[in-house]
DNA sequence: CCATTTTTGTACTGCATCGGACAATAATGG
DNA sequence: CCATTATTGTCCGATGCAGTACAAAAATGG
């Protein structure tokens, strides 16, 4: 058998991770308790230290997880569609499903949950610093790509990628006050639009 | 003599406030303990709560302090110059000063402190939709203006208003993530030139 | 000088917290 | 069947926390 040797564990490792990445998202890093995080995975502290190490290192891990899959979602929303507009509204749309999750929902992981643990976590502050990079690393790409399409004039196409990333921002914590699916939608496909003319 | 009757205070309320708030701003509400708040005001406990209340009052008063003053700053800055693209670059260096305080830099109380409060504190989510509301309406009004002043023409104007203000909460994230203040500068520049052009 | 009033400072009370020690449990290898 | 290995579950200890009770201190009014 490939099964390891001792004892097998009751939980399955990448649920009992989301499952303490979602109640780290909804409350914060300082709001969540180790008790907070044992219910949430149906494991027991010991269980989840030897699993995951401390409450922090659980924190990077998540963060680290919810990162990588928005910016594989992101890659595929933006280059998939040929069209610029519709590339960007796809875009919004999907990270809007994402950050609509939950009661009340929860906006961005990075940008609404880990921002105000950046001050005190050299580390938090870097990983959402490297977020932002990349976001206005793979936005700019998209642009850039328009450009060399013809279909948007070259000389603004540099601030368009910042102002696109901004706007994801924008919905992120409007969606953790608590603005609706639709008005929000509405808002992204009017600065879609607003993003993709010449 | 006006002096009150008993033995005086040794703390001045809007020093202490401001001196709370400013912690509670750098750590965010629930990584701030009373004794923080003892130490940053020189008050100890019992006249913190005497005179503020308990943690939560006292976070709920600080934030709607900072809005306040960002308000009235931001209606200054942006209906005092009649200029648009000037108008919004001053609006934004204003912001810019605020969010660059501190070390680490702290960004916006509202955007990047109080929003991991805002899914367990219903409170917190209502100043929070409140002042993105605020926000919304006055950049709203400013690019009106300057559709009635017959510098920008009618058809995006309704947009540009919350992409001027997706501007605002980028930069409060990006101050916290620790980009300089150089870099912030010359973002905001070429939004206010993009937003403001017909 | 004394009564009154307000603030200060100390000490305290439950309570929750994080992280770990230790034995019991459930699997495999031979 | 026994040794080995890994996980589970219970219990614990030290620390930190929010909020308060109470007496001492420092002012004013008369």
């Amino acid at each position: 058998m490939n099964r390891p040797r001792g004892r097998p564990r009751k939980y399955d490792p990448d649920k009992a991770l989301d499952a303490a990445g979602t109640v780290l998202w909804e409350r914060g890093f300082s709001a969540t308790s180790l008790t907070d995080l044992c219910e949430a995975t149906g494991m027991n502290r010991p269980s989840l230290y030897a699993a995951f190490g401390d409450k922090r290192t659980i924190f990077l891990r998540v963060l680290e997880r919810f990162i990588e899959r928005m910016a594989a979602a992101a890659g595929e929303a933006l280059f998939a569609e040929p069209d610029l507009e519709r590339a960007l509204v796809g875009f919004y749309y999907q990270a809007l499903e994402v950050y609509l999750t939950g009661t009340p929902h929860r906006g961005c992981m990075v940008i609404s949950t880990a921002s105000v643990d950046a001050t005190g976590d050299e580390e938090v502050r870097k990983l959402l610093m490297k977020t932002l990079h990349q976001l206005d690393s793979v936005l700019g790409e998209r642009f850039r790509r328009a450009v060399a399409d013809g279909v948007l004039g070259a000389e603004d196409a540099e601030v368009r990628g910042p102002i696109a990333a901004a706007i994801l921002t924008s919905i992120s914590v409007r969606a953790r006050a608590g603005q609706s699916r639709r008005s929000l939608r509405a808002f992204v496909r009017k600065s879609a639009r607003f993003l993709a003319r010449a």
